[in-house]
This record gives structure tokens, C-alpha cells and sequence, in this order.
DNA sequence: TGTCAGTATGTCACCGGACGAAAACGTACT
DNA sequence: AGTACGTTTTCGTCCGGTGACATACTGACA
């Protein structure tokens, strides 16, 4: 017991770096405000497949005006487009910063053959998630799983990391194990099962399997979750991080 | 030959729109410098693995005061991240709006079986690419190829439309072929092929495979070439594009 | 037909937000 | 110690960003 907290500890010190964000320590006073509601209206068209003018202005408490100003900016670099029907949608230019930066995050391509094992030897859809932002967890990719009924594609989705598997495993809260199963936690009906993978600086992401909570039960989850583990580890050694043996 | 030539002019016509942006027709007068500013510093910092602040507003062409201030912003936003060095890197933000952004491209998770297919049948690297912003080609998805030899990943790299067998493919220019290769365009004795993916609106991205000249020659060309295309073709009718027979 | 509500776009007087030169600070090196 | 370079802070200044208002357009409804 007492050998099981010292490993745990250390862990869990760990990965709040991973999940902290260096934009908390920020003074606030330096900041533009000009540029703050730029983003903020990025953010907005991102979060819907397709938004009007105003109502973009209205997500983001701000004069029609004004809004349309600034959307014009964001579409003149290419952050965002404008359909003839006038509603925007994000921009190539966007999507190509985006992907540059997935694409530096080694964890997320370096995953996909163990996704597909995982996929092989369960059936359920396997995930790879890194920390998302403001304290949450990204799913960045995925392999869908081979049943008739099988988990949506959650990819680009952000959770929280209170309550939930890959929130747990991110945060290292294994309570001693190696994997962390949650029913229910984002919808009713569907289970996850996680566990982390790590870098040299500590947790950098996690892998998990969701599906349907009628067939991640008390004889599959163990199966499901040893696998899940097994392949962590490997990225993790991969990575150069520390395995929980080592630790 | 003359039925031959009216079934490309019509494809041609609808591939510029898949490759322009809306951001051409938007009055710069209207445009906001302070945001201007931002986007571009944000840019630059996705564009390197890793940047200091000098750096960045050499870069950028802004006094080092201005750029802080700026970056400052996007850090406090969570676009991008300061490390304990003090050197920028994309932030968890910026990911998540690119990869919810990517994720709503239809075009690419959906090549995921397709691009596994072909690197089976060829063992060389496959892709699936969108247009990129100012009239270029983004590589947005991948699978490797199963050479000890093979292609490194092009996942986020931009490439010109001009001259690269992605670009013809995107642009539409398959001089009445359904794929199209083209040898040493990026880089030396690298050969690509391509062929284009087509929705409702007109070509949506783009399948290639990737690999060593030494190996794409022309006995394996036109065997690749034709599964690209009938992949491709799949993944048109799968979007509700018009095949090339039905043009 | 007219009326109304909502959306999108343009205008311009105004003021405060963004600017950047200069100073101060921190670090590494000789 | 001095030197060089990168980073951060300061603050007077001005011009860039603002938003209330006007206008045009569209669709729904009586």
C-alpha cells in the first residue's frame, strides 16, 4: 500500500504541468482586446458547422457591426470563408495551422497502428486525445471500431477531466492501476477505458476505447483495459517516457 | 477525342471554386491591422517547431514590443503556448479548432479505409489532401507505406497547385486521364500520383500515393494510378460528387 | 398590396486602445 | 568588471478601432 501512494504521487505532480496552460500567468492588462474578439469570433465559427453574420455577432455579445469588420479580417487572411449563402465557416488557412500543429504533437500519428490493434482485438472505436484547452481533454484521432452498432466519431471534440476515463488518465488519477474505465460519463449508454501515454516531460496524451456500455462490461473492461495499457506503454516507451514500472 | 475534351472543360470549370477562397473579394480597406498583426505572429509560430519572441517579430517585421504584447494575447487565448525557455509553440486552442475544423472535411476521415487499401496494394505512402489557403494543396491525412524505404510523413505541409501531381488532381487538370503522376515536383526522385475527389459543389481533395522514383516507374505507375482513381471514384459516389463518366 | 422584423452593409465622429522608442532588466560570456 | 543580446516594462502620443445610426434587402404575414 504505502509502495502503491509513493508511485502515485509523483505521477499525479506530474501531469498538472501537462494539463496547465502558460497562458494563466499572463498579465491580463497586456492584452488586446482588438484581438481577443477576433479569436473569440474564430472560435465561435468553429464551434458550429455554419454560422450567419449575426448570429456570430450574438455568440460573441458583440455589435453587428463590429463583428462584421472583424470576420471580414479573418476572411481576407483565410481563417475563415463565407459561402453565397453568407454564412462562414472556418478557413483553409485555419485548418492548415491546425494540422501543422496536430501533426508536431509526435504522440498522435506515432498512435494510429496501436488504434488499429486495438480496434483488431476489441471491436470498439479506439482514440488518441492530448489535453485540450482551458484544463480539457482533445480527441485527435481515431479508428472506427468494426461492429454494425459502434461508436460516432468524436474527433476535434473536447471533454472535461473531472469524471471522466481520458480526463483521468491524462491527469494520471489511476488510483494504482493502469487503466481507468468511466460509464456514462459524456453520454448515457457508453463507456470509456484509458490510460496515458508518456513523454519525457510527463503525461502528453492517452488512448481509450469507447462503445456501447452493453458490451464493455465486468468480463470485457479488464480485457479491454490490459490492451489499452499494454499499447500506452509501448508509446510510452517510444516516446522516451517513464513505463509505471520505472517510476 | 472530341467527346473526350467537353467531359475536362466542365470539371475544369468547377475546380477553381473548390480552389479559391472568398477571402479575394473582401475590401481591404476594411481590413483590421492589430489582427492582421496577430495572425500573422500566430503563423509564424506554427510554422517553426519552436520560436522566440525576437525571432518572431523579425519574422513577422514588427518592433519586438509590439510583438509581445500581441503574442501576449494569443497566449492568454491558449493559441499558443510559451514554454519555460520562453520559446512559442502552437496551443492546445489552435489544435482543437484545427482538428474540429479538419474533422468537419468529410473528405478526410472518410479516406482513411481507402488510403489502408492502397497502401496495401502498393506498399507505398498514401494521402488524402484538401485545398490549402492561397491556392495550394494541404496534405491532411496519411498512411505509411509498408517499405523499410518510404516516404516520411507530409501530414501539414503545404504544396504549390503548379506543377505537383495534388495540385493537378485538385485543380482538375487530368488532361482526360483520372489520375495523374508527376516525378521529382517537390522534392528529387520523389514520384506522386493523384487523383481528385469530387462532391456536390466540385472537386473536394484529393488521393495520391507517394514514394521513391526508383520504385514508381512505368510498370507500377499505371497499375497505382488505376486503383487511386477507383478509390477516388468511391469516394465520389460516397459524397454525392459526379463521377467522370457521369460529366 | 403594405407592414414588420430581421439580416447585412456602409458611414463617420470620436476617443481610448494600440503603438513603439527608449529605458530597464536579465543572462551569458569574456 | 564590461559587453552583447534578448526580454520586459514604461508611457506619451495618435490614429486605428469603435458602434450608433442610416440604408438596403429579404421573407413572412395579413
Amino acid at each position: 500500500m504505502t509502495s502503491a501512494t509513493a508511485p502515485t504521487a509523483p505521477v499525479a505532480s506530474a501531469a498538472p504541468a501537462a494539463l496547465g496552460a502558460s497562458g494563466d500567468r499572463v498579465p491580463e492588462s497586456t492584452s488586446t482586446r482588438t484581438v481577443d474578439r477576433a479569436l473569440d469570433l474564430l472560435a465561435q465559427v468553429c464551434a458550429a458547422p455554419s454560422i450567419s453574420l449575426s448570429e456570430c455577432a450574438r455568440r460573441a455579445d458583440l455589435p453587428t457591426s463590429t463583428a462584421l469588420r472583424l470576420l471580414r479580417t479573418l476572411e481576407r487572411s483565410q481563417f475563415v470563408t463565407r459561402a453565397a449563402d453568407g454564412n462562414y465557416t472556418a478557413g483553409t488557412r485555419l485548418i492548415h495551422l491546425g494540422v501543422t500543429a496536430l501533426s508536431r504533437e509526435s504522440v498522435v500519428p506515432l498512435a494510429a497502428p496501436a488504434l488499429h490493434r486495438l480496434v483488431g482485438t476489441s471491436g470498439e472505436t479506439a482514440y488518441v486525445s492530448i489535453p485540450g484547452p482551458a484544463g480539457t481533454a482533445l480527441y485527435a484521432g481515431m479508428v472506427e471500431g468494426t461492429h454494425p452498432v459502434r461508436h460516432a466519431g468524436w474527433v476535434g471534440r473536447t471533454i472535461p477531466v473531472d469524471g471522466t476515463a481520458v480526463g483521468a488518465a491524462l491527469s494520471g488519477r489511476l488510483r494504482g492501476e493502469q487503466y481507468v474505465a468511466v460509464r456514462s460519463a459524456v453520454e448515457p449508454e457508453v463507456t470509456a477505458i484509458a490510460a496515458p501515454i508518456r513523454g519525457h516531460a510527463g503525461i502528453v496524451g492517452a488512448l481509450s476505447l469507447v462503445g456501447p456500455t452493453h458490451r464493455m462490461d465486468d468480463s470485457t473492461i479488464p480485457l479491454y483495459g490490459a490492451a489499452i495499457a499494454l499499447e500506452a506503454a509501448g508509446l510510452t516507451r517510444a516516446l522516451g517516457g517513464a513505463t509505471p514500472a520505472e517510476v
